[in-house]
DNA sequence: TTAACTGTACCGTCTGGACGGTAATGTCAA
DNA sequence: TTGACATTACCGTCCAGACGGTACAGTTAA
């Protein structure tokens, strides 16, 4: 599962991903990603025998990345709490400027329940978070923002000055701060 | 522009929105609104000449509509901030449980440029509220979390439990009361 | 008369995916 | 070692159906 160069497998996920961006995520053809991915579309439909499969691919894909990024945060940080983790690695999403994962779009506009997936996995990132927190509220409000900041750069509606997000982003880290002293607080009184 | 008995029109959007909603996003047919809206695919062309236009109308109906509750918010709550109506607005929005905006998603599918107008409605309105807040940090935060709220209903991913929903709108309507009471103060200092 | 449709017939294009190859790479018995 | 077969990983073509949109003649309420 891990590449060491990349597989077709791969290569079509980029290229779907690229497709849906350009093309709109309503206009994702096997056809176009085929061609994108500089295979023919037999290929395709070797490696992802519907494009519902394509599509799950994509979330996947997506949701696994994230997790990766996340391993990275709570490993780097010594002693850091998964919350001060967490937002650290969003704010690096946030701040880095690579493509939006339109597959998810894609994926969603084809059908919603595509999505669950996603649903499933935010919902088990709440409960890993809350069974951490001291503070739920603060920590429900840190992790909506970026809900809300994502949103932004899903739908491609960019509102923010970069003046606003980089205070809001600001804020954030100082929350991730925040919350890795209070879990050690919290692992120094046990 | 206002509504005495739904104009076709109007049995058009709702229609839009419903299939969009059931079918996906993607799978918005001319055919299948005609049919939803008791309506003449003829008819349907007469009143959207292209299916753009009717994405486009869906759109900013959306956008009306919330234009509209935040008028009744601020008129109702008097001498209330607009940050203040926002909030409430918001806040009211998400506890209430009818039909997500499909029919955004589904522009959002076809073309992402069409999200255009709700881009714009979204700086004006971060405009509108900055102009008014002491604190402007605090105020995005505010925007943010509901912006995570409505991503969440956008897309079908309604990860809160309602505890947790609760908590975070109950410091959004805290919020909007020291938003108002905010520019009380600024008010009387004048 | 006109605006606001209805109803039907039709067209060109696009798309998912089924299908039948095929070349390269194992696998394994004799 | 080798020949026979199996599997993997594709290629290229074809097609039925869906969809957006056009055209146009007829209808009905104001």
């Amino acid at each position: 599962m891990v590449n060491s160069k990349p597989t077709s497998r791969q290569r079509i996920l980029a290229a779907a991903a690229a497709v849906a961006s350009e093309a709109g995520a309503s206009n994702l053809s096997l056809d176009a990603v085929a061609q994108r991915a500089g295979v023919s579309k037999g290929g395709l439909l070797y490696n992802f025998p519907t494009k519902a499969k394509l599509l799950q691919g994509l979330v996947q894909n997506h949701i696994d990345e994230f997790e990766i990024s996340l391993a990275a945060a709570t490993g780097a940080g010594n002693g850091a709490s998964l919350l001060g983790a967490y937002l650290r690695s969003c704010v690096r999403e946030c701040a880095s400027d690579d493509t939006p994962p339109s597959g998810v779009l894609a994926a969603l506009a084809e059908d919603p329940d595509m999505l669950e997936p996603v649903k499933l996995h935010k919902r088990r990132m709440l409960d890993r978070l809350a069974a951490e927190t001291s503070n739920p509220s603060r920590m429900l409000r840190s992790f909506l923002i970026v809900e809300g900041l994502r949103s932004q750069t899903l739908l491609d509606i960019d509102v923010l000055t970069d003046e606003e997000r980089g205070l809001v982003l600001a804020t954030l880290m100082a929350e991730a701060e925040w919350a890795d002293s209070a879990v050690m607080e919290n692992a120094a009184t046990t």
